[in-house]
DNA sequence: GTGGTCTAGACCACA
DNA sequence: GTGGTCTAGACCACA
């Protein structure tokens, strides 16, 4: 459920939060439905607890989860959460339009280059 | 030409360098034309000269400039840092589809959108 | 009669503990009368049995309480319950003002606000 | 300028987070002025770095202070931070009313007291 | 068993 | 010198 990439730049918590995030906010993990526990996830990684505890801990600060002391972790119910994510996304999208367009892409160039992404990957038939 | 954004948690010198690689690949900086000095420039945004020097290093390293002993740094002549470099922005895009889809949102919306930023921005009046 | 905030970082069994408090100081139980039994309580909230044990312990050990064994858990009738919270209430009153100051509100603010607050509620028509 | 209490309930990193949030909120610290080190804060209250890095990085998280890294962290030029701590203050004076009328303080008696510690602090004199 | 706090200490990136 | 990440390990509170 969890990739971590141990040469990239980005910290393990970080990579931590981002994925979960994703998760939740897409749904695929139910609200109120348990996180897997600190000690389990760090063995299952094999990284240190610390570490788990902290993505868990900034996952609570943006409400993205909620913690009950002596039993778990749980995903907050938050309709905003997408919404959340959705946002961050658009403005990802603006900027790489501004980049685009420095580059000389043209407006035809990325909406064709975004339509095959979209297709490429859903039907890999046909 | 250099915007620096003090407060983000990207490096000063990677703001730098990224700068300059979209103006060296987009042409706005013309082949073989001169860098500000490494003096001058850490004194226009008033930051730690090796900081200036570190970006200058790195994108010599990636070809993107070239130094010249006791005169200055130049843009490279290289038509494949232009391709590099959109490369690069159609694998970003190509992460940003895989993140909409998990947020729902539409081949039809992300179009639309992204069709939106290409016009909403001022066009330099011809 | 109890609530209980299961997303609170406050632990349970304190949320128990302050709620009976409360509810005793205040007269709301009468003294002698018998407190719900810790099995029909945790049933009830559906929580540990451990956690309500631990919480009526706390409140015979601040004599909010007595246990008869064999029988059940009793309100105390002790005046001096009252006092003892009101004490604590107007001990937290002079922390807010201190925020308050540093805060810059106002004595007129706080008091203001502090009216509107005591007028705003609901009041058990007589 | 922070002073910790090493017998409270309450973790020492978020202590430290309240302290600063109070002295950002109020103004006692000037925007874009310099945190002490987190290695000199260290010191100075005799607790592991780490701890002071945690409270740090929970100011960043909520924006009361940015992070430059290699040197330092600074306070946030943001007006809103002050509404916030005073919304955090009415609501908590809110709770406090809710206490007072189940205890059976009048609001006179709630407005008389509160007027005393208003009072009382800034002229000891007279 | 569950999360949470804290220390000690290493090591890296950045300016 | 500055912050940031991570590990190892202890110890506590809670259910």
């Amino acid at each position: 459920m969890i990739i971590i990439d141990y040469q990239s730049r980005k910290p393990i918590y970080e990579q931590i939060v981002e994925r979960f995030e994703l998760l939740i906010a897409s749904g695929a993990l139910d609200p109120d439905s348990q996180l897997p526990s600190v000690r389990a996830l760090a063995m299952n990684l094999s990284i240190n607890p610390n570490t788990i505890q902290k993505a868990y801990a900034m996952l609570e600060e943006e409400g993205y989860i909620y913690s009950v002391k002596g039993k778990g972790n749980y995903v907050s119910r938050d309709a905003r959460l997408l919404q959340r994510q959705q946002q961050s996304f658009y403005r990802s999208m603006g900027d790489l339009v501004e980049k685009g367009k420095l580059l000389g892409v043209t407006k035809e160039e990325f909406v064709g280059e975004a339509e095959k992404f979209y297709e490429g990957e859903e039907e890999p038939d046909d």
